[in-house]
Parts: structure tokens; C-alpha cells; sequence
DNA sequence: CTGAAAGCGCTAACAC
DNA sequence: GTGTTAGCGCTTTCAG
């Protein structure tokens, strides 16, 4: 079974055989071609049927299994795709990435990841490394990177989608929301439910956090009680204990009637320390978190978030990437998903 | 700068010319043959330092990125690694695959993901489209798996190294520690305390939640207070949401003095859960989960859990995979880490 | 619609 | 220590 006839036409025979089963026996076997045998597993081109049902046979039977290495190199695409996401510890991403990567293996392609931290120098120097290895696509996520980061992208030919922000510009392919549009969303939510004092609490800061900051702010301004000491934006890395520790600051310094959480982990870590603090959150306080808190309306009298479709967008990015590398057309280059806001009083 | 005399010697000229700098851009500019740049740029072999340094400098000045398809083809080895891990919604897992990676990342190598979901037979699929790619090396979760896929893992040849759990066998790689005598130790240490009737909540009931259940029940025979009532095991997956469904039912059905969670998930769910079932969890009921509860001790009047090295088992386990790879001596195959039970009184 | 030839860029094997 | 030669397994190009 195993390629009888292999070093027949080799002189100084089989000097660098690896025992995988290779495109020429199956091509022996089926009685064609090598190149015959590669068009029909790959559907490529047209090949008549009788020869492709033959090939596929053959291959079966043999176990073929094609060497991305040699397809890689013979072709100048891989089948890997490059997924650079700020941090592996905020379950956001995780969902992201785990959507994205479901879809890519549908499609045959393999998921690399790359985990910048919020720091635009690790990501240039990782997206340096990813492009060597010429992956057949890059998501990356949102619009916030280095010059070189950009150039490199760019000059690299690959195709690039970007996940969780839009910006409509010709030849940019991005899956997302408008944070700014959801930011201010949720707090005309708290404006109409009496709230007045609303304070912001923020961390990590990214460009995501602070367009979301911005769409509070029109709200707040619009409604005529913009207060900037009611803004806290801190800094440091996100995290629950974090978001313990600015609740506590922000309802002993500003005596809120909402708190506008800038993501899960600080409105959870907030819910969390609530009971220790002694703080009795008081029934017209309403925490928001900005996606879902699971579990957690048990602890204040309100809580409202704003459900963004992370494995959605995750998925439908790692769909527009799958047509870009087949070549297929776009019907849109940005696609705009839905949030939605929700409302739930503690029973 | 650009290969000027490119397609000198090919007569039917530049045929597929992908404008990549190749070695033999690098070798022409430094004035030796190709072989000697790509045994000097990897450090094989002994090259004369003088030519390594021109070697390294004309790659250095021409942007010289080696291409890993065309080196996987040729060496049969490709510089990626395949890491198998049940779940991403979990952070232990999220943890491990953090550590993983960036190790891996030191040491020049791409971390490719597989989701098993706890399903063997889509980790056997999984484990034959990565093999496929004929990753430098393989880690992954657990011992448990289905024979089809151990027979993959032995017959590629590729390194293999398992984490989170040890096995002593010749030839077989791991990072990881006891969970029976974690579970074991744990359980003893509540019986320390004081409590008696200890319940086990588990759920998803996987081979290591089984062996923590082992070593609950071991503690609690030798200590003639075993009752198998007391034992919940669940199959369905571990959530925050089954953590409180959880603790409700077994507060009302068993009246336990303390609870051993089997894990994260399914403690803090009960922990947030508690103000809102209306559970006030009196002072001698302990909530143990088994690894770290961030920021959650404030919800009960004392928290046991064990601490266990995550991280450190990650990049342990990578560490190792590594010196396989390079062919490096292994000092120990099986690396046991060591745990400890931590106890946190509320404030 | 099918095939022959020619590499993709690199490294293993063997000589010198 | 260095170079020569011959592929790794696949796909592209160009002819039929």
C-alpha cells in the first residue's frame, strides 16, 4: 500500500522520502495527473466529474492528507489566519475569539492569536512575526495601532478585517458598532429613568472606552447636567478588584444616583464589593455595565447594560475575512451590528 | 537593492518571482553560498564568526524574513505549536493558554488553538486537521481522551506534553499536579475547621472534577463522616447560573455546614447568588471553590479554596515542550506543581 | 478540459 | 568549515 514504486525513478533513491502519502500516488492510483488530482480535491478550474470522483476515491483510500507546508510555499497563501486581540483576560475578547476561531475552522483555516496588551509596540513587533508567516488573513481589532503597525498591514496584501469599531473608508473591511452611539444610548436609558447625577467609571482607556466616554458626555450635555467631576477615568488595567475599589471612591466622592460602568468587569467588581463596603446601594442607584453581567442583578435594585453581539460580530468578521481570502465579493465592507439596551429590576 | 540580476540565469524569466528577499539575496550580498547564511542565521553547525557576521549583517540590511513554509517543506518541521484545551469560557483554561503562548512565543514558535469542548471525538478531529500541519509540538488537557486520538498523538511522532494532571509513564510528558490529593487536602482542611456534613457540588464532570471528588471522598471516609447525600454531581456544563442553581438546592436539601465547589465557576455563581436567595449563609458554612475567587470573600463569612498555579503549569508545560523540540535533555518528565489551601476570613 | 515543465525558498545529505 | 546538489510536495504557467 505504502507507494511501492517510489524511488523507481530516483537514482540515488528515496534519500529524503518522509513515508507521507503525496499527491503523485494518488495520482497514481486514480490514473491521471498529478495537477488533475490537486484541481479536483480543490475544485478548482473544471474538472470532469468522472475524474474527480475517481481522484477523491483514491485519495480516501489512501489517507491523503495535503501538506499545507508545500501548498504554502507553492502558492504564496497559508491557510493560517492571524487574530490579534488586546488581552486574553477580559472574557470580551475570549467570546470574540472563540467565535471567530469556530468560524475560520469551518472554513479551513487555522487560528493563530496574538495577545498585544494594549500596547502598540508589542502588536507592531507581533504583527511583524504573524506577516512572516504569511497568514492568509489578519483580524485585528479595532483602529487604534502605530503608524508601522498600519504600514505593514497595509503593504502586506493581506487581507484585514477589523472587529468591534466602524469607520467607513474605501478598502476597510470592519464588523461592529458605533461605541460612542451605544455610550450616549445608555445614558439617554438613565436620563429617562430620573437619574441626574451620573457618574463614568472608567479604566484601561482605550479608544474604545473613551468613544464611549464621549457618547456620556453628549447625553450628559444635551440634558443640560454634564458634570465633569462625576468622570473617573482611571488608567490602569481593568479588573474586578479595580472596579470594587472605584465604586467605593466614586460613592463616598461624588454620591451618584447612577453609575455608568465602562465594561463588565468593573460594574461587576463593583456589585461584588457592594455588601462588604456597607455601601446599601440605594434603590435609585443603576449600575450599568456596558455588555452582560452575568448573574448579577440580584445585587442593586436596577441594573442596565447595553448587550453588544460579541460572538456576532466575532462570527461575521471571520465571515467577511472567509470571502475576502476566497476572493469572493463584498457586499458591504462595514457591517454594522445591533446593540441593544436592557433594563432589569432585581425581583 | 532589489535583486537587480534576479532572472540572469532562468531563461524563461521571472516566471513567478514573489519579490520576497530570499536567502539567496542575502548569500549573493554577503558573498557566500546559501547554505552557509542559513546554517549562520540559525547558529547550526560551526560557521566561521567572520562570515556569520557578514551573514547576519547583508540579511540584517536587506529585510531578510525567512520564509516558514518553505522551511517547514524542507525540514519537515514547522514552528508552530497545536495547544488542545476544552473550553476558552473558562478562565482556568483562558490562564493556561495565556502562559502557554507567550512562553512559546519566547522561544520563536506560534500557538495554534483547538477547542475541544469536552467532546473527544471533535478533539480526535481537531487533533488530526492540526497534525496535518505538522506542528513542531503538541500540549494538551488531561489524560482523558479517546483512543483514536492518543493513537494520533503517538504515531506523529510529535512532541507531546499534557498539563493539569500527572502521569507517571516512560515516554509520557507532563505538567500538572494531583487533583485527587488537592480535593483530598482541601476536604481536610474544612474537616479541620470544624464542619462535618461538607457537600461536593460539581458539575460538567470531567476526569479531574472526578478525581477532586475522590479525594473529597477519601477525606471524609477516613474521617467517618462520608455521605454519599451530600455528593451533587451534575452533568451539565459549570456556570455562574448553575452555581447558584446549585447552592439553592442543596441549602434547602442537604443543610451541609460547608460546601466544597468543585470549581471557580460554580462557587462564585452561589456567592453572588446568596443576598438574593435569601440565604443568609451562616458563620459556619464554608464556600470552597477550587481555585482562586477574585474579590468574592466578602459574600461569606469564610472562603477556603485552593490556590493553583495556573501560569505556571502553562509555561512549565511550554517550557518542557520546548526542550523536546530543540531536542534538548529532559531533567524530569512528569512535573508535579505544588497547590495550597488558602483560608480567608470576611473583614 | 488535461498535462508537462518549472519552480516556490529552504535545508538534508554528501563531498571536499 | 564550506559548498554542491537534489529535492521537500504542491501549484502556477503555458501548451495542447
Amino acid at each position: 500500500m505504502l507507494c511501492p514504486d517510489r524511488d523507481a525513478k530516483s537514482p540515488r533513491s528515496g534519500r529524503r522520502s518522509t513515508g507521507r502519502v503525496t499527491l503523485q500516488d494518488v495520482a497514481r492510483a486514480a490514473g491521471v495527473s498529478p495537477i488533475t488530482v490537486s484541481r479536483a480535491l480543490r475544485g478548482e478550474r473544471a474538472v470532469a466529474p468522472e475524474l474527480v470522483a475517481r481522484a477523491r476515491a483514491a485519495a480516501e483510500s489512501l489517507g491523503y492528507v495535503p501538506d499545507p507546508a508545500a501548498r504554502a510555499l507553492a502558492s504564496q497563501r497559508s491557510s493560517h489566519v492571524a487574530v490579534l486581540i488586546p488581552l486574553l483576560t477580559n472574557t470580551l475578547f475570549v467570546d470574540l475569539l472563540e467565535a471567530v476561531q469556530s468560524t475560520l475552522r469551518t472554513g479551513g483555516y487555522q487560528t493563530l492569536i496574538g495577545v498585544t496588551h494594549y500596547d502598540p509596540h508589542e502588536e507592531e513587533q507581533l504583527l511583524r512575526e504573524q506577516l512572516a508567516h504569511r497568514p492568509a488573513g489578519l483580524i485585528v481589532t479595532g483602529f487604534e495601532r502605530s503608524e508601522g503597525a498600519r504600514t505593514l498591514i497595509q503593504t502586506s496584501g493581506v487581507p484585514c478585517v477589523h472587529m468591534m469599531e466602524i469607520r467607513r473608508a474605501p478598502g476597510v473591511y470592519c464588523v461592529g458598532f458605533s461605541q460612542q452611539a451605544a455610550g450616549q444610548a445608555l445614558t439617554e436609558h438613565l436620563l429617562a429613568r430620573g437619574a441626574r447625577r451620573i457618574a463614568y467609571a472608567a479604566a484601561q482607556l482605550d479608544a474604545r472606552v473613551m468613544q464611549r466616554a464621549e457618547g456620556y458626555r453628549r447625553a450628559l450635555q444635551n440634558a443640560g447636567c454634564y458634570d465633569p467631576a462625576l468622570e473617573f477615568l482611571w488608567p490602569e488595567p481593568s479588573s474586578l478588584a479595580l472596579g470594587a475599589q472605584m465604586f467605593a471612591h466614586i460613592m463616598v466622592e461624588a454620591t451618584p444616583d447612577a453609575i455608568f460602568f465602562c465594561n463588565d468587569d468593573l460594574a461587576q467588581g463593583a456589585l461584588m464589593a457592594a455588601p462588604r463596603l456597607g455601601i446599601s446601594v440605594p434603590t435609585d442607584v443603576a449600575v450599568a455595565g456596558f455588555n452582560d453581567l452575568p448573574a448579577s442583578e440580584q445585587l442593586v435594585p436596577s441594573l442596565t447594560s447595553v448587550h453588544t453581539p460579541r460572538r456576532e460580530i466575532g462570527q461575521t468578521a471571520a465571515q467577511m475575512l472567509l470571502q475576502l481570502m476566497r476572493g469572493e465579493p463584498i457586499e458591504s465592507e462595514c457591517i454594522e451590528l445591533a446593540w441593544k439596551v436592557v433594563q432589569r429590576e432585581s425581583a
